[in-house]
DNA sequence: GTCTATATCGGGATAGAC
DNA sequence: GTCTATCCCGATATAGAC
């Protein structure tokens, strides 16, 4: 047990991820969050202008974040699919790390007022963005299956993102094992194809 | 045009949906939800108790609707595949059809209190276990990919869970071409594997 | 920078008339 | 069954001392 070195303002913060995450946005009261942060509710208005100032940021700093990772993996050599497997490697190992985070963002949308909204919502398709153009460029080489990529780029962001709801440290699987996971489904998919060489599927 | 002949509690009922899937549970009024409704906001508690009881009989009768469903076609003849793409087209119909109604069990779990958070907690558990078998069983058949089946699970159903938070009626897919894209990538993935035989994927 | 005290407001819920 | 009126509480935010 050593003493607390974060600033104030990271404290304020990290409180507010713990309550956001566990309560809600609106569930979880400014004085709260002043007590986790070890303050009185009236000493964090010198830190931040208001309770929304607060999701603003976390959502704003963490969608930054997943942003930028995924560029920097775009703009590596190598082939498509070796991009979408760390895409998909990157996308997890935020999602476990800012697990609450993540969580926040992923149901508070709708807690963000006005304009606030709309640059959360622009952070998010450009996200999408970047992977669909990933998908696309697959598509187009044949090295992934023809679908529709709009949609299967919701499908893998949908089932990707959702590790943060449910994924735990201590859990039985590490993070590595569900990326390994999570890249064979998203690949390989589930039902099987022994040898399949010329023979049709049995999907109608 | 002609008189609305549902039940005041149904109108209750349906306002309420439309407000907590707009703005959130804690964020929609009771006095918006009577608005709606065409009432006054003490009119509710004639046909509710509280604001809680609006939010649990929704998110009770479609968990249940969607247990009911998944149960149904587990028992049905068939092969596992046939079964388990059964059980995606359902989970997407119900999912687009009663499209804010999941959406809120999806998002508002949270603010459940108390013995309502197991319950419907329950309710979720109990449809993830029904999966869960079908899934265990086509592996132990070979006729599924061997994989984390409780991984997997939670990745089918995040996915097509998430349609109702993208899905619009008036848009560029119906539900059935949704069913048909969703179904190929679970079934077989993204990644393409053109006449594989022997030879490995590419994957380390 | 942090505190105490408080302004101000909107929320769920209730009482009781009709 | 639905209304009007209101209770009562907890919320964000502000004022101003220290």
């Amino acid at each position: 047990m050593q003493t607390d070195t974060r600033s104030v303002r990271e404290k304020i913060r990290a409180a507010a991820v713990q309550l956001f995450a566990e309560m809600g946005y609106h569930a979880a009261p400014l004085r709260d969050i002043a007590s986790l942060a070890g303050i009185q509710a009236a000493s964090i208005y010198y830190h931040y202008p208001s309770k929304q100032a607060l999701l603003v940021e976390i959502m704003d700093t963490h969608m930054r974040q997943l942003n930028a990772h995924l560029e920097k993996i775009l703009a590596q050599p190598g082939s498509v699919v070796e991009r979408l497997y760390a895409a998909i490697a990157s996308h997890i190992r935020l999602h476990t790390t800012y697990k609450a985070e993540f969580f926040i963002i992923d149901t508070e949308i709708r807690a963000l007022e006005g304009e606030n909204r709309e640059k959360i919502l622009a952070l998010r398709d450009e996200y999408e963005h970047l992977l669909q153009r990933l998908l696309q460029e697959g598509v187009e080489q044949g090295v992934l299956q023809p679908t529709d990529v709009k949609v299967a780029s919701f499908a893998v962001i949908a089932m990707c993102t959702e590790v943060a709801s449910w994924f735990r440290a201590q859990g039985r699987l590490t993070v590595q094992q569900v990326i390994d996971i999570y890249s064979q489904i998203i690949a390989q998919g589930l039902v099987r194809h022994p040898e399949r060489k010329q023979e049709e599927s049995e999907r109608t």
